[in-house]
DNA sequence: TTCGCCAAATATATCATATAAATAGTATTT
DNA sequence: AAATACTATTTATATGATATATTTGGCGAA
């Protein structure tokens, strides 16, 4: 079985005993691998892992807090509907895009983008700071530096995509910051497939222009058109399986 | 000080000591309590609250997993920065909403549903199954029967909107569920002070109407213009004050 | 039979204490 | 001045004991 100290997880799994604990059992229950067995009791945990029940009590708590477990006296530790648990906890986004490469998850994705981002282009427009836009100026300067192979596509398209959320001045668009990171570092791996594909340039510029120049609807309409585009390249490959 | 233990919080606060922590904790680090000082050890936790370790301990960890705290030996406990919280989490929403009545937080909060709900009506109108679309007649049913004061208002309101998202068949969507619910419930505090102004039946029977005719663009427009009146009511009432 | 109450069993919840490990800060050595 | 060693402090882990909550089953009364 796996024994958490025996095989040195404290290194290879995060921080100490605790968070890999939480790694483990977090990928774990998101695998589905208690969906027809009950989950352990804490002091069946501490001994097939081998460690104290403080590691695993506390581990539990944070997976309780992530929406993934409750526990109650006499009855268990239990995994909660998969309704409840936090999709916005990075943590848990992360176990579910590790646990199977879905087209339709990046599909459901591509779907909240196309909602939040262009309404964040809007707010952008119309309420960012110096600051705000010169991050987004930055992003995109970024991906022409990618275009000559002088800087990291991938991670400048991000960029430039996180500058405009923050720029938002509102922190329940900035939030999405790690989730589109993550959505986007994943989506890479079935992007790349289609090479020749590269981040439009003109269409960014288009985002871009609209923000500098305080036109809400154009930066509205012009992230609403680079989403789609995204959008309907995985739903098409969706289709294709 | 606030004794956990002598003030019967286990009762009082939450299910038991743990989770009466969890909440006085996050709710004086949201409040800003400890904005200017440190954050105290967990043995000092201990001590004030006369508790035993090991409830501080949970409760940090599930602070932890909310993104409001880090733990390091040695440096102890710190607060983490604003943009780290997890805002989608409902407990880190009610004690945002508790703080202070903030007409800001609660107009970034439209400016999010603006975005999301009328997304998610779009979906709803492709792709929503008989439980679904009965699931929203039912909403608006009981906000029928609540003019007629046979309901609860704001209850079926929040049915009417919670079975839309449902019904986008896209779980990112269908998360918002906890957060809408949450927000609304505090927002009627405010909305009720603008008496008079009830949920308008027309509106949401309209995009009742365009869901159930599978017609997502005119659901979108109908579910925007729902949604941006509660919008404009907040911003003036901010702006006048 | 059916309902309600009590007792046992079992899980989490809590407490207390001891020890380990990590690390910021300081002192010492080279 | 830089590298190193030491020390103090804080979290991390382990463990044993006890408290509390809740399910379950049985017993007894209506």
């Amino acid at each position: 079985m796996a024994e958490l100290n025996a095989m040195n997880m404290s290194t290879d799994m995060g921080r100490n005993l605790t968070y890999g604990m939480l790694d483990m059992l977090g990928k774990a229950i998101v695998t589905g691998q208690y969906d027809n067995r009950s989950f352990p009791t804490e002091a069946e945990l501490a001994k097939q892992y081998d460690v104290s029940r403080s590691v695993v009590r506390e581990a539990v708590k944070m997976l309780g807090a992530k929406g993934l477990l409750t526990a109650r006296p006499r009855k268990g530790t239990t995994v909660q509907a998969t309704g409840r648990w936090n999709l916005f906890d990075i943590d848990v986004l992360r176990w579910l895009l590790d646990r199977k490469f879905s087209l339709s998850v990046l599909r459901q994705f591509s779907e909240l983008r196309e909602a939040i981002e262009p309404a964040a282009a809007a707010l952008a427009a119309s309420a960012h700071t110096a600051d705000g836009l010169a991050a987004i100026r930055a992003g995109y300067a970024r991906m022409e530096a990618a275009e000559i192979d002088e800087d990291d596509p991938l991670e400048a398209d991000i960029a430039f995509h996180i500058a405009i959320l923050q720029a938002s001045a509102n922190p329940f668009y900035a939030q999405f910051r790690d989730v589109v990171t993550t959505a986007l570092r994943t989506s890479i791996r079935f992007t790349n497939r289609f090479k020749g594909r590269t981040a439009s340039l003109p269409q960014h510029k288009a985002v871009l222009d609209a923000i500098a120049n305080r036109r809400p609807s154009e930066a509205k309409a012009a992230m609403a058109a680079l989403i789609a585009d995204v959008r309907l390249l995985i739903a098409d490959a969706e289709e294709a399986e």
